[in-house]
RNA sequence: GCCGAAGUGGUGGAACUUGGUAGACACGCACGGUUGAGGGCCGUGUGGCGCAAGCUAUGGGGGUUCAAAUCCCCCCUUCGGCACCA
């Protein structure tokens, strides 16, 4: 009480927010209130957001993701929940090598400046984290765990090698993953993605397709969007393989159809340009030279016949091979059974090059059929499901029937099996990259390729390279670093000398912050029992197929190896819209970016919290008004000098005891029902979707009318007191500083976060009296106060009584009457 | 081309979950007050048309209903994702 007492002769007149929030920040900091243990007895909650990578400075997209994190952490808080809400830095990456080549700054000094730099400024916008877990994945604390979960996963056979063709940016000089590449650009510096043959290391996510796509259906508390994009990415499809044999050789022609049911209507075949059965059996120069030319443009289809035939093998026609531009060598077998009657790109090509075009599906519908028997040649292919014709003793079946009973029939005569295949490629892990995780391997000119025993972990990464910005791998430059020796034979031998994608540093950072120091394991299994998963985490939806993919796999494997007994890492998902401004996203290259520390110096971070808060619901975009800015600073404003005005009321120890409603005025219990009514719907709004812009414009509403209100007596002071009370921890999430600061004002001796969450008397909250709306053919046509939870025949009655429902209605009777209990009426006459 | 989301005042947005007064809240604007002036602050007004009664209005068209921004069908526009995946 003292401290506060000593506080109050304080008060200044004018709100400064500045003075304020360094004030409380450090509170906040010293009372260390969001550092957390695990606690079995108390409900938890695992608040988090994408953390940054450290490029220099915070932008406004980091302010809106965090503030959005900032608020549910403080409200859950006050809920009573046990909340865990870390950060750390997404510390490995291309930007500090690149700094380093321009500037000559090593990147591990540039990375560790700008983190501190940017930590002080997530502190000045009043961002809570248990700092103690902070988690930096450049540090060898970190990374030596990438390394760990490397080998486990070389041991369970899901981290392999293999050359390749894969994706490389010329620009960033390395590799990219299936996913990074975004309209065939890079997804960093979107230059035009190259295909490269190259030897890499990858995750065998493909391991977990089925899984990764089953779960994704319990995924319930994320965008459909996000889990539709993830389901079409890894893209199931089922099937049938089967062997085509090649006439005149012994060799057979694997092929992966989703339509067995279109069999006998293959009137030709289609390989990849790199199929092997090119290189193994056409011997012509002319066909090989012209195979090779053959262009990659995806809108003209282009084909060359290799001179060979297939048979089929239900039919036992002879039908030719083709190497054509459209046939993917990385998806299913790099072979098609080409029916061109019911594919389009099959129709055509047959149509380019002449081949024959044979219907074996009919449209189910007659008229469509009719249509079809009777109209001219197609001119597009029939793709739908429909009726099986000229397919022997499958004729007459449907689509649906028939891919079942060949697939049962091909594997029952032993040509071919029914199979799944994915879209989803694995993942290539190795980057040609300096700044990121050793791959923890070593190359033995007599042992081959040895993984480094666990206990050498963590293979550092040298600090002392030069970078160039030529050529590939920086590290194998330094031969420090490269030069070793054979863990099993004691031999001269070379490290690898690719770093591992940064993506897999973000794929399991949610894990260790659990239990940040743990040493014997990445994860202390108890720790991370309790807080996993992740309650809420909150970020943009760029990693829809990325980062939350990735980050899924990694759980799974986590999960397989007995560190963790969940399967899924994310329970709900938020996904914050992009800050805009002028139409456009705020960048630098467009020049309408908005710098957050000059924000926070002209109006306080309480204002650029609340104006981020309420400009948009957080899932859509935000557009930025300066205006609006000022607006928010008006509401902080406005608060603030009522509270100076009816300080002395305020301070005063009056009764927390309220009077029953009906002992006020009724400008007084009017007060208390509209307190009441914003509790429920500001903590409504929270509850249901995170809606901050409503639950923000819900206390203006209270605002404006606690403003106009000046007590007569000390039952209303008392209500004031309240009033002021509820509407401080309301908006104590949002702008967190101010509300602490007032807080002290209605006497207070504690921190805000440790009061609870304001709860509402349904009761109180109760209109006594309504609006009656009466409509005359769905016309509003009156409007009258009427005494709330009156029956239906005493509305009706009301209605009918006012002078201008009479009017209307002169000397017609009414055909019909409806009456909305405590909302309107409707007579149609 | 396929899939998805969204279209509401001058602007950001609310009401869509549960059909029931469209435009909460804020920005902007206008007028008035305060002030030496400006800014700031306070008050009033503010979808459109109309002096008014009233009419009209949620991208466009149709439908269901006593009643539709809300539900259903068709179309248009914008944004996002995927794009030869056999």
């Amino acid at each position: 009480m003292n401290q506060a007492h000593g506080w109050r002769r304080n008060l200044e007149e004018k709100y400064n927010a500045q003075c304020i929030e360094t004030k409380w920040q450090a509170e906040w900091d010293k009372q260390k209130l969001f550092s957390v243990k695990e606690d079995p007895d108390l409900p938890k909650f695992y608040c988090l957001e994408m953390f940054p990578y450290p490029s220099g400075r915070i932008h406004m997209g980091h302010v809106r993701n965090y503030v959005i994190g900032d608020v549910i952490t403080r409200y859950k808080k006050m809920r009573g929940f046990n909340v865990l809400h870390p950060m750390g830095w997404d510390a490995f990456g291309m930007p500090a090598e690149n700094a380093a080549i321009k500037h000559g700054v090593p990147p591990a000094k540039w990375t560790y400046e700008n983190i501190a730099y940017m930590k002080e400024q997530l502190k000045k916008i009043g961002l809570v984290y248990d700092w103690k877990r902070e988690v930096t994945t450049c540090s060898p604390e970190y990374y030596r765990w990438n390394q760990w979960f490397f080998l486990q996963m070389l041991k369970r056979g899901l981290a392999y090698k293999k050359a390749s063709s894969v994706n490389w940016c010329p620009a960033c000089e390395t590799v990219l993953a299936n996913e990074q590449v975004i309209d065939d650009g890079c997804w960093r510096c979107d230059t035009t993605v190259i295909q490269k043959e190259l030897e890499q290391w990858f995750y065998r996510i493909t391991e977990y397709a089925g899984e990764l796509l089953a779960d994704a259906d319990t995924l319930s508390g994320w965008p459909e969007k996000v889990v539709t994009m993830q389901r079409n990415w890894i893209g199931r499809s089922e099937g049938v393989e089967m062997d085509f044999r090649i006439s005149g050789s012994d060799m057979k022609l694997r092929i992966f159809t989703t339509r067995q049911d279109t069999l006998y209507g293959t009137t030709f075949m289609s390989v990849a340009k790199r199929h092997p059965v090119i290189a193994a059996l056409v011997r012509d120069e002319e066909i090989l030279r012209k195979i090779n030319a053959l262009s990659d443009d995806p809108e003209e289809k282009e084909g060359v016949f290799t001179g060979w035939y297939a048979e089929n093998p239900l039919t036992g026609e002879n039908i030719p091979v083709y190497a054509a531009n459209f046939v993917l060598m990385e998806y299913g077998t790099g072979a098609v059974m080409a029916v061109p009657a019911h594919d389009q790109r099959d129709f055509e090509f047959a149509k380019k090059y002449n081949l024959p075009v044979k219907t074996v599906i009919m449209p189910d519908t007659a008229s469509d059929r009719a249509v079809q028997e009777n109209g001219p040649p197609l001119s597009v292919a029939f793709e739908e499901y429909g009726i099986l014709v000229e397919s022997g003793k499958f004729s007459g079946l449907s689509s649906a029937e028939a891919r079942e009973r060949i697939a049962d029939f091909l594997e029952k005569e032993g040509l071919g099996r029914k199979v799944v295949n994915y879209k989803l490629r694995d993942w290539g892990i190795s980057r040609q990259r300096y700044w990121g995780t050793p791959i923890p391997v070593i190359y033995c000119s007599s042992c081959g390729v040895v993984p480094v025993p666990e206990h050498d972990l963590p293979v550092l990464l040298p600090e002392d390279v030069r970078l160039s910005g030529r050529g590939a791998s920086p590290l194998s430059e330094a031969a420090d670093f490269v030069k070793t020796s054979c863990p099993e034979c004691g031999g001269d031998a070379g490290r690898e000398t690719d770093t591992m994608d940064t993506f897999v540093d973000s794929s399991w950072y949610f894990l260790r912050y659990c239990s940040p120091e743990s040493n014997g394991k990445p994860v202390n299994p108890q720790d991370a029992g309790y807080w996993m998963p992740v309650d809420q985490y909150i970020g943009g939806i760029e990693h829809a197929v990325l980062h939350l993919l990735y980050s899924r796999f990694f759980t799974k494997v986590v999960r397989d190896l007995g560190l963790v007994d969940i399967d899924e890492p994310f329970g709900s998902l938020l996904t914050q819209g992009m800050v805009i401004k002028d139409g456009a996203k705020m960048s630098k290259s467009k020049g309408n970016v908005v710098d957050p520390d000059a924000l926070i110096d002209r109006y306080g971070a309480d204002t650029l919290r609340i104006f981020s808060m309420f400009a948009a619901p957080p899932e859509r975009d935000l557009e930025w008004s300066d205006k609006g800015v000022e607006g928010a600073l008006r509401f902080l404003n406005r608060i603030w000098a009522f509270v100076y005005k009816n300080r002395d009321i305020l301070r005063s120890g009056g009764s927390d005891q309220l009077k029953h409603m009906a002992a006020y005025s009724p400008r007084a219990s009017q007060l208390l029902r509209k307190t009441h009514q914003t509790i429920k719907k500001v903590t409504n709004c929270i509850e249901r979707d995170y809606h901050f812009n409503t639950a923000i414009a819900a206390l203006m509403e209270l605002i404006n009318e606690t403003l106009s209100f000046s007590p007569s007596d000390s039952d209303e002071n008392d209500l004031l007191r309240f009033t002021v009370k509820q509407v401080v921890l309301l908006l104590s999430p949002f702008a967190p500083h101010f509300s602490e600061e007032i807080l002290r004002e209605t006497g207070a001796g504690e921190t805000l976060f440790n009061h609870a969450w304001p709860v509402w008397d349904e009761e109180i909250a109760k209109e006594e009296e309504i609006e009656l709306v009466i409509q005359i053919n769905g016309k509003v046509r009156a409007k009258t106060m009427i005494r709330a939870g009156l029956d239906d025949e005493t509305i009706r009655e009301k209605a009918f009584s006012e002078e201008k429902v009479q009017e209307f209605i002169k000397d017609r009777s009414p055909k019909k009457v409806i009456v909305v209990k405590g909302r309107l009426v409707n007579i149609v006459i």
